[in-house]
DNA sequence: AAAAAAT
């Protein structure tokens, strides 16, 4: 979930001087023994101090064991370098920091005054989520280097004057106009203004007063547009207000009770939503708890024994918790499944029944649940609803992040052919300087195994590559992602895990070097890009395979302006008859309307790029006409990829694909 | 058919 007006790590980074944040050249020099793509374990030095149980060598290890390489010493957790500047813009950091237990005070003593002085209880050994931003405060210099507030927030506020917002539901609270009309209370204002953020964006100017008003909510809003805030905020004021707020520390209890659960279907995103909700519950008594598998349990029982309000998990390692006694869900009063879709789908609505249903959680109407996601298919509306009392849907048009900024393109591409095609991207992108040193390269492959496949062979050939997915420890999961988002290795391979909420506000391209089978992970993936105003680019290697998703490929092109190749027309009409059909999975399109609560037709025109209509067959790049990004973008010349010598031996030699 | 999510 994007939160790109909040001063976060990353996004504060545009705000910055280039000379100040040059995290290629720390990462570089703070980590001289550390290849940058390379993310086997085995690079772990002290990776032997843990134990062979990779699942309990987790974040407090990892933390070790990256600050004795990173200093070449050992286990020093106290001592920072006040002059790593690397650290400073590491997002996932933040919350590792904010859950290890001695980092957490080093880091509060950068803003002196603040937390020292704060006696409330519960405060005392708070860290400061907002560490970065407070600092670069100071400098006004950098206030004065950027016009407006639009530039400050990212968000192009022009773009949501025609935001078309569609409610159904008994009762609807009118929408606010800004976070003065609600009253949030004093500390949450205060948190607000210290994210930087002066004017709700429409999914938050809808969705928090519902909220406020205790109403049940299924919510279509883009990724990118808030949703995080949206949710968090009135949960907190709603603990806040109503003294759901622990009454006493949870002395001799081992089991904690949290009165708001957030789940989301990926660790990462936990991660990333817990670090928000903590930015919003700073300074206030209100006590926020990650918990997610891949790392060990330990650090996290600790967390929850001084007390928890806010739960935010992954399904999994909630269960696990909540059987071994150390959860218990009977104090629950909000509920919110962010990417709800996701969580309602297949995979996971099994765990997620068993949660609501059978682990002692109040039911529809004694709780408020509220339900959040780029993409709601019909099917699972109708299954979510039975998690909703008289509920409310709001449907919001896509803001900023979202197709009318992502100039959408698709290549038709031989599976063979990818990697040289890939290449060629690459190449062009760093000839042309197109992506800045700040930019960065998503690519999303279908398999785990062709994650990793690509990221060797991408760094193989001098492509300073990482790779995510879900077969990884959680430490190097982690890594990958921190190393992608200070820039250190600009491109990353990725499955499925990397598709929703991430927040990686310098993404420039996402390629999508397999389609997905679904069209709503195609709208999740390219949805990494584009985000904060900024506009983005979203290529597609379309192959033969990729018939069943023409259709729908074409359809969402349409409903977003973009230009759709001829060839691509032909392939959807073909997909659309014979018995195929479309394939299993789109039975939930077929009949039509599953879009009925329609944002994407609302998208403006754009603009000037030039489509490819012929087939790229990888016989001739020269038949490659090069194309031309959008606004923001400098102009990429595939064909100028042409001549440069990369190592197409090793496709055979490995034998990877 | 793949990915994710507990150990």
């Amino acid at each position: 979930m994007a939160m790109p007006w909040l001063n976060s790590d990353s996004s504060s980074t545009s705000r910055l001087p280039r000379s100040v944040y040059v995290p290629h050249l720390r990462s570089n020099e703070v980590r001289p023994s550390d290849p940058p793509y390379s993310s086997t374990i085995n690079n772990e030095p002290f990776s032997g101090l843990y134990g062979s149980d990779r699942g309990q060598r987790g974040r407090s290890g990892f933390r070790r064991g990256r600050g004795g390489r990173r200093r070449g010493r050992q286990r020093h957790e106290n001592e920072r370098d006040p002059f790593d500047v690397s650290e400073k813009f590491d997002d996932l950091r933040v919350g590792e920091e904010s859950r290890g237990g001695r980092g957490r005070r080093g880091s509060g003593r950068r803003i002196p005054g603040r937390v020292q002085g704060d006696k409330k209880r519960g405060v005392e050994n708070e860290t400061n989520p907002f560490d970065v931003g407070d600092r670069f405060d100071d400098l006004e210099v950098i206030d004065e280097s950027f016009e407006g507030n639009a530039a400050n927030t990212g968000i192009n506020f022009d773009a949501y004057e025609d935001i078309p917002v569609e409610t159904s539901g008994q009762d609807i609270p009118p929408a606010v106009n800004t976070f003065a009309d609600i009253d949030l209370g004093e500390g949450l204002n205060e948190n607000i203004k210290r994210c930087k953020y002066v004017k709700p964006t429409p999914i938050q100017r809808h969705a928090i007063p519902i909220v406020v008003a205790g109403r049940d909510l299924m919510a279509c809003a883009q990724t990118g547009s808030g949703k995080t805030a949206a949710f968090c905020l009135p949960v907190i004021s709603g603990i806040l207000n109503s003294r759901l707020a622990r009454p006493m520390p949870q002395h001799g209890s081992r089991t904690a009770c949290p009165v708001a659960l957030i789940l989301s279907p990926t660790r990462e995103l936990s991660i990333q939503i817990y670090d928000e909700a903590k930015k919003f519950a700073y300074q206030t008594v209100i006590k926020v708890v990650v918990s997610y598998g891949g790392a060990p349990m330990c650090q996290q029982l600790r967390n929850l024994e001084r007390g928890v309000d806010i739960l935010v998990a992954t399904p999994g390692r909630l269960i696990d918790m909540i059987e071994r006694g150390r959860i218990s869900l009977n104090m629950i009063k909000y509920l919110t499944l962010d990417e709800a879709d996701r969580m309602l789908d297949m995979g996971f609505e099994p765990q997620i029944r068993k949660i609501v249903d059978q682990m002692g959680m109040p039911p529809p109407g004694a709780r408020q649940t509220m339900l959040f996601s780029a993409t709601f298919p019909c099917e699972i509306q109708k299954l979510a609803s039975e998690f909703l009392s008289n509920y409310i849907f709001l449907s919001v048009g896509r803001v900023g992040s979202s197709s009318d900024l992502i100039a959408q393109r698709v290549e038709f591409v031989h599976d063979i052919d990818k990697r040289k095609y890939l290449m060629d991207v690459l190449v062009s992108q760093r000839a042309s300087g197109a992506h800045g040193k700040h930019a960065l390269t998503l690519v999303f492959v279908e398999t785990k195994r062709g994650a990793d496949a690509l990221e060797n062979w991408l760094s193989r050939n001098g492509f300073p590559a990482t790779a995510i997915h879900g077969d990884k420890v959680q430490m190097e999961r982690e890594r990958a992602l921190r190393y992608f988002k200070t820039g250190a290795t600009p491109i990353l391979v990725a499955t499925d895990v990397a598709a929703r909420g991430l927040d990686i506000p310098s993404v420039a391209h996402v390629i999508n070097f397999d389609l997905p089978r679904d069209i709503d992970d195609y709208v999740h993936r390219i949805g990494r890009t584009g985000r904060a105003g900024k506009s983005g680019l979203a290529t597609a290697f379309f192959s033969d395979k990729n018939l069943p998703i023409a259709k729908a490929l074409v359809e969402l092109m349409e409903e977003a302006n973009q230009d759709v190749p001829l060839w691509l027309h032909d392939y959807a009409e073909r997909s659309s008859f014979g018995s195929s059909g479309g394939g299993r999975r789109n039975h939930k399109y077929r009949g039509g309307n599953f879009r009925s609560h329609d944002f994407h037709s609302y998208a403006k025109p754009t603009d000037d790029y030039r489509q490819h209509s012929i087939p790229y067959t990888g016989e001739d790049s020269s038949v490659q006409p090069p194309f031309v990004a959008d606004n923001n973008s400098a102009a990429f010349d595939v064909s100028a990829g042409a001549n440069f010598n990369y190592d197409y031996g090793s496709i055979e030699a490995t034998g990877w694909d």
